[in-house]
DNA sequence: AGCACGCCGACT
DNA sequence: GTCGGCGTGCTC
């Protein structure tokens, strides 16, 4: 008699709360419990919520009144024990609750909760016939609402739990979730015509065509199915149907395509318009690797043999795509799952393009800026191993919670990069370091790709612990660029420099026009300038939440603060001496536009930063635009780094390599080093060597000497000696503790307090509470605390010990409220 | 995340 | 004297 057994589950909810939830399961659900399904379950007085069942047992708890599950969702599991099992790891390693890794992992319309606002879908056409009682009343209220949250629809049609009926309304696509409305919905979906299957033969299409011309009013149908059939396009076995739109502007009448849809001839349905175009395209044959490339890859492979994780270090242009299609396509060939993962920005770019064009509908594109139903479309391709379909995921760092059942390679591209890492909310993860357990829960391998590695990775790699292979030569024989430095110092001294602009930069940049070449400049700063100042006494213009100088925009003519969004309009004197003497100091990339514009009059000059591609598609604008080359000049921040390959650039211009030089990092010198090369590997052409301009005030710089030597491996032999001195990753490990709170004194106290009881412990490996840079932030003070552990301890005790620490600190009332952010290996 | 509970200011 | 401000704690 199993159905007597009494069952509980505990349920992961998708709420900040640090343990998982125990429900006690209504008999007439036993049958269907399994673990991974969502569960409606009841929390607090009157809510309900979306969780996640991850354990069901018979334990029966004892500290307090077990609710019941409301409802099991799903039929078959949405989550796997595998990813399970990561959120544990994820939660435990970067001391995050579990409830957070479930909203970081889970796409929100797998979340239902009581508060979910709910809209009808932008292309529902009001056809009621397929709906039941119940749906109809929700539809009927909805037309008269605009919007209702889950709880006024079940208060209207007096049903305690809905959500499996609005899970079913929204796979009908008959209404959607805010979040989706929020994330700029714009209807992508259009109603298109085809011919219904029974018919679409020749005889039939020829008895209905000679029963339509014997009655002279079906004269319309008659076209309307004619034009059907001329414009829909046929490709191999693939159709590609009309849309009603194209129909009706060819002459045909609405009436004649809805009356030929109600005898069954033709059929009107919805669709997203972007997947029909896309299975136009071709597939591409896989280019030949050159020889280099050939080697490189065999190297990966053997690599493979014995270990799991491997390292490619190519120079930029090396071909590394290349590499990473032929190891694809042996994964493929394997029927294994493919996880390739890139930084944010480099998302939008032209690799996409390519591995579409090599691997078609292979490719998935997981991404928080596409629509909701697409992820969960993915998801359910790869939960399911999906044998035609979205084989490979091309993702940023979220994708790494997809439920894989068969992955079999990971490739993270850029690796070095830290927008990897996630900074807020928790769970504060790195997507490449959580790809590595990914793999070893599936015994794939990954691939770590990068032409300036992470040091740490590159560490790893020389001890042995990865895979390295490295590849020094550009494909096609294409030269590295010839790097160079304008020294601002003597500039400065000789009068020579126009603003930020040196005579050599200015020169060159001539010189480079001439020859009709386009040219790439780097400021990584955006905005105008930092800072608008008073002559006479210093004085600043401050953000009223935060601690800093707030940023003029010149575009919008407004100080802005980059840290809260707060803005003022320029003050016309100082605000201490009231002086009307107010200068600017230092640049950003809105000012050199500005200037550059004044320099050189006649050329077409655009900016590529976050101001700049706020509006959907500029990014992807700006981009074609500078490749078809209407646009001469191009300034970027970090931006202008990431995975663009442009074929007519000569020279790139390195504003500023001071003030990355003296960012108060300990990862200043390696970010500087990767950012300058990743820019400096924009110059350069087929035929033609490319050029590179750095300026400095301190050219003997030792990062620049090796960005100008492109020896990488230099770099990496004297920063990790720096690394060791001072005991920085990758020898140590570093946790950081961020105390907030409204009010300074207390919080003074608090972080002492907490620093004291921790320090007994870890002494000198405890440095702070110190006040960071920017000292407030949103009217909450901030104090650090930083832990550096050595490797060789063991990370979970030493978490153990803060996470006791930290409970026995927010266990005094007056500590309460200050809030405490833990991060694991900050970037 | 939300909602109830609770402790201090401007109102009938 | 109370209404309501939001700061704080709890939810299986």
């Amino acid at each position: 008699m199993t159905d007597r057994i009494t069952y509980f589950v505990d349920v992961v909810l998708p709420l900040s709360i640090p343990n998982t939830y125990t429900y006690r399961l209504p008999f007439e659900l036993n049958d269907q419990v399994a673990v991974g399904k969502r569960v409606i379950v009841p929390l607090g007085r009157a809510k309900y919520y979306t969780g996640v069942i991850k354990t069901v047992h018979q334990k029966i708890p004892t500290a307090y009144q077990v609710k019941y599950v409301e409802t099991i969702l799903d039929e078959q599991p949405i989550i796997t024990q595998k990813q399970l099992t990561l959120w544990d790891w994820i939660a435990s390693y970067y001391m995050a609750d579990i409830g957070d890794v479930m909203n970081a992992a889970v796409p929100s319309n797998f979340k239902l909760a009581s508060e979910t606002i709910i809209f009808l879908h932008p292309s529902y056409e009001r056809d009621h016939e397929n709906l039941s009682n119940r749906e109809y009343l929700i539809v009927e209220a909805l037309e008269l609402q605009e919007s209702l949250t889950l709880k006024e629809i079940a208060e209207i049609i007096q049903i305690k739990t809905i959500q499996p009926i609005i899970k079913l309304l929204i796979e009908k696509k008959v209404v959607i979730v805010s979040e989706e409305l929020k994330s700029k919905y714009n209807p992508k979906y259009l109603s298109f015509v085809k011919v219904h299957e029974d018919y679409n033969n020749e005889t039939s299409l020829g008895d209905i065509l000679n029963a339509l011309e014997k009655d002279k009013r079906a004269e319309g149908q008659v076209s309307a199915l004619l034009k059907t059939v001329q414009l829909t396009k046929w490709t191999d076995q693939k159709q590609i149907p009309v849309t009603k739109k194209q129909l009706i502007e060819t002459g045909i009448s609405e009436s004649s395509i809805q009356t030929l849809a109600k005898k069954g001839i033709l059929e009107i349905f919805l669709s997203e318009i972007s997947r029909l175009e896309e299975s136009d395209d071709k597939v591409h044959k896989i280019k030949a690797l050159s020889p280099a490339q050939e080697n490189a890859f065999t190297e990966i492979k053997s690599a493979f043999v014995e270990k799991d994780i491997c390292l490619l270090h190519g120079v930029t242009s090396s071909g590394k795509t290349e590499i990473y299609v032929k190891l694809i396509q042996e994964a493929l060939d394997k029927e294994e799952q493919v996880l390739f993962l890139l930084p944010e920005i480099a998302l939008t770019t032209q690799l996409i393009t390519r591995l579409k064009a090599y691997f078609g509908d292979l490719v998935g594109v997981y991404h928080s800026r596409f629509n909701q139903n697409e992820r969960i479309e993915i998801w359910n391709h790869i939960l399911n191993n999906s044998k035609n379909q979205y084989r490979i995921v091309l993702g940023a760092r979220s994708s790494v919670f997809l439920p894989f059942q068969n992955l079999g390679l990971i490739i993270v591209d850029e690796e070095h990069e830290n927008s990897f890492k996630q900074y807020d909310p928790s769970p504060r993860y790195n997507a490449r370091d959580v790809s590595i357990v990914l793999a070893k829960q599936h015994q794939a391998k990954v691939l770590l790709g990068s032409a300036t590695p992470a040091l740490e990775s590159y560490f790893n790699a020389k001890e042995n612990r990865y895979g390295l292979v490295e590849l020094f030569e550009r494909y096609g024989g294409v030269q590295l660029p010839e790097i160079q430095c304008a020294d601002l110092e003597k500039e400065t001294k000789n009068r020579s420099m126009k603003s930020h602009f040196s005579s050599f930069l200015l020169t060159e940049m001539e010189e480079a026009l001439k020859r009709k070449e386009q040219i790439i400049l780097f400021q990584n700063r955006r905005g105008y300038t930092p800072l608008w100042s008073c002559e006479m006494c210093n004085w600043t213009v401050q953000c009223k939440n935060c601690d800093v100088s707030l940023t003029y925009h010149k575009a919008s003519n407004v100080l802005k603060c980059h840290y809260c969004g707060y803005f003022v309009s320029p003050p016309s004197s100082c605000g201490a001496c009231g002086s009307k003497k107010l200068k600017m100091l230092g640049f950003g990339t809105e000012k050199i536009e500005d200037e550059l514009v004044m320099f050189l009059p006649k050329i077409t000059v655009q900016r590529l930063d976050l101001d700049s591609t706020r509006a959907k598609n500029a990014y992807q604008r700006i981009i074609e635009d500078f490749e078809n080359r209407k646009i001469d000049v191009l300034i970027g921040t970090q931006m202008v780094t990431k995975g663009l390959d442009f074929d007519n650039v000569g020279l790139v211009g390195v504003l500023s390599a001071d003030q990355m030089l003296k960012f108060p990092d300990f990862r200043a010198f390696e970010r500087s080093y990767q950012l300058m090369s990743q820019v400096a590997g924009r110059a350069g052409r087929k035929s033609k060597r490319g050029k590179v301009i750095i300026q400095s005030f301190d050219p003997n710089h030792w990062i620049i000497q090796k960005v100008m030597q492109h020896d990488y491996i230099g770099m990496y032999t004297q920063e990790i000696l720096e690394r060791k001195n001072f005991n920085y990753p990758p020898f140590y490990r570093i946790i950081t503790l961020q105390l907030r709170h409204r009010d300074s004194n207390l919080l003074e106290v608090a972080a002492a307090e907490l620093g004291n009881s921790l320090k007994v412990i870890f002494k000198d490996r405890l440095l702070g509470p110190e006040t960071p840079l920017v000292g407030r932030v949103r009217n909450l003070f901030l104090k650090n605390i930083t832990i550096k552990f050595e490797r060789t301890a063991s990370p979970p005790k030493v978490k153990k010990i803060i996470a006791d620490k930290l409970n026995e600190f927010q266990s005094q009332h007056d500590y309460r409220s200050v809030r405490v952010v833990i991060d694991v290996d900050p970037q």
